[in-house]
DNA sequence: ATTACAATGTCAAGAGTTTTAACAAACATG
DNA sequence: CATGTTTGTTAAAACTCTTGACATTGTAAT
């Protein structure tokens, strides 16, 4: 973004951004990068963050896994681990344990947490942004009203940010992925379970008590089977990584000539579901398949209400690719109204598992220049960076 | 709201917004009221837009009326008209008839359309405000991309303002009505049809093509009944106002002892259902309660999607109160996700079948001070005028 | 090559806003 | 009636942004 394309945006003469940009220059907050050509008239000089200001850190706790990653500022990721973990061992164990894999991570390359500007963090529960604490998580028993950023900011001695997991993706996908620029889009995160993250005018929208978009919860139909959060036939008990495997480890046992039947019921997990119907076996598609129309059928409920303009599809079971969305975008044609259903896009994640590590990273980016720019003496370089922080659409 | 009040708001001293202030009283846009009293301290000056600055005009065209009034600034209706007109006869017609009865409205008090400062109008159909036009309506024929704004803009000589009726209810009801202050409200009109209008963040929220809230068309049960939509199974073909004509009308038909029987089937609409059923008939409240049970499943659903402060039951159907409230709230609590259902307070709209007229008001008193404060040589004067513009919550 | 053109970026003086720091005003309480 | 507390006001000082010029850098035409 050039100077004179930031003084129309914020409504500045180009001498003030002028002003304001040299000043962050010479800091280093942002740099000069390459003239793009335009068609007649002085190249513009293209301003960015400076990627090389710093490091950050992102972490993405999931219901068994524990992904934590150091990137720069320009959400290019350095390096990046993954382990299980089960979420259910409490706030103090998991926490810990992330402790540990980061410092260990920062170590191989000679760093520190004091190296980090600041820490992004995701989960898979409703988020009070603010309080820096997850309420009345479904998922994650002993974590409820956790002090989770104030403790751990304690620790590390550097901002933290703390985010609902889907949230997260459809951040990391807006910022860097299939969502560029988008003013509204749904990041739907099909994993053990099935859950939405929502951009709504460029921005996380997580509800009043930041537990928007819990389309799991749907009911697609009140006959349908038990679900985890007690009632019945939400879309989870139907299409989450859980029903799939539930529903292959039946068919597994059913007889029927499929990939899955040599397998012990115990290991068949949805990778095995995916694996099987990627290698042609019908049974497998078929699960793959009906789970693509169900989720097909709440996405049509979430397009109708909000609108937007793409749907991302990501998560564990996403990565499966076109065997999940053609069922969906079939359904949602079917189901959603004309006016909203023709103006949508209907996409895979282009960030593949990890939407989420750059959405936390994003995050970190953004709390890292805000407290850059809070520092210096200035009354619009927090405003002007606010425009730079990610490449918001042109 | 208080001079103090206000700097604290904006991020200035108290002395900046004094001579700001000052000078806006100077020239009446804004009146100091009372003060209120307060533990220990001088009282602060409350202020607050000259309600009697000027007038604005409200329209509310729907399905099968048109309503007109004409208000102060306070959102104060002094006068107010209801006709029956059928949308489907097109924009020039209907718009002709409302240039009419608005001007007559004015004359009844010596007035003319020169004495209104803006006027804000509200469509059943999805509305791309900036362009003040409607887009692929569904029931709206012959409208789609007529200039409604541009050409009333012109023909009455002031600033208009266009929105979807269910955004501007719940903007009527987050102003002035049940949802006051809250942070994320639905509206949920009940009418011919059903429809939802969101406040997510203060702010009206209509999606990427103005057709958010599209919750009428939510499918509830894919073997049920068609829909003019096309699909089969939407809410509105359980519980909208046609929906329920229809079944009243069967059950006039059907032998069975109820207050309904006499009447000749034709005549039948939601409001002799409404009537039968206040009056004790148990086959008419069944109808309603049915009607609700659906509502509620679909608000169920929304609540899960955007949690929500508060959802508002507005639109003619919605009159008969408790009727529909108390089946909607169970269903809710059945259905939806804990975490959500808790923090919601599901309510009847305070402002009845005003909601969308009073909405109206504010849009259009929120561009005529807009307009004013544009037009002053200041800088932050219309920043300051948006903190006053309704009363935001303290 | 040279010239014209069109847009970006820069500079110094001047205009306009906001802060600072002190003070006056208004009300409750003892 | 003095005291405490918070609001609102005032003048000078500090700061920011604009104004209106000019230099810069590329493309396209002569």
């Amino acid at each position: 973004m050039s100077r004179t394309e930031l003084a129309e945006q914020m409504g500045l003469t180009r001498a003030a951004v002028s002003l304001i940009v040299n000043d962050l220059l010479e800091s280093k907050v942002i740099v000069e990068t390459e003239s793009r050509s335009i068609p007649s008239g002085r190249p513009p000089i293209v301003l960015e963050i400076n990627p090389e200001r710093g490091l950050v850190g992102a972490i993405d706790i999931g219901a068994t896994h524990l992904s934590i990653a150091v990137a720069d500022f320009a959400a290019r990721i350095h390096q990046e681990i993954e382990i299980s973990l089960d979420i259910k061992q409490g706030p103090e164990i998991c926490l810990a344990k992330a402790d540990q894999i980061l410092r260990q991570l920062l170590q191989e390359q000679g760093l520190s947490i004091s190296d980090l500007s600041a820490i992004g963090i995701g989960v898979p529960g409703p988020v009070i942004t603010e309080a820096g604490m997850v309420v009345s998580p479904p998922i994650m028993p002993g974590w409820d009203r956790y002090p989770i950023r104030a403790s751990l900011e304690k620790k590390w001695g550097c901002p933290v940010t703390l985010n609902n997991d889907a949230e997260l993706g459809a951040l990391g996908e807006w910022a860097y992925g299939a969502g560029r620029g988008e003013k509204n889009i749904a990041y739907i995160k099909v994993g053990s379970g099935v859950g939405a993250g929502l951009m709504l005018n460029k921005q996380i929208y997580g509800g009043t008590t930041g537990a928007a978009g819990e389309i799991g919860h749907l009911t697609i139909d009140e006959n349908g089977p038990l679900c985890n959060c007690g009632n019945h036939g939400c879309l989870e008990a139907f299409a989450g990584g859980h029903a799939i495997a539930r529903q292959a480890q039946a068919l597994a046992q059913s007889g029927k000539r499929t990939l899955l039947a040599g397998l012990p019921p115990e290991t068949i997990t949805a990778r095995e579901v995916a694996e099987a119907a990627r290698r042609g076996d019908l049974y497998a598609q078929e699960i793959l398949s009906r789970a693509g129309t169900y989720i097909g059928i709440a996405i049509a409920g979430l397009i109708n209400l909000f609108n937007p303009s793409v749907v991302i599809i990501g998560g564990g079971v996403a990565q499966v690719g076109d065997m999940l969305t053609t069922p969906i975008r079939q359904a949602v044609r079917e189901r959603a109204m004309r006016a909203s259903e023709q103006g949508v896009r209907i996409t895979t994640a282009m960030l593949g598992r990890r939407s989420i590590l750059i959405g936390a990273t994003v995050q970190a980016v953004n709390v890292a220049i805000h407290a850059a720019a809070e520092n210096r003496n200035s009354t619009s370089q927090p405003a002007l960076m606010e425009n730079l922080e990610v490449k918001s659409s042109s």
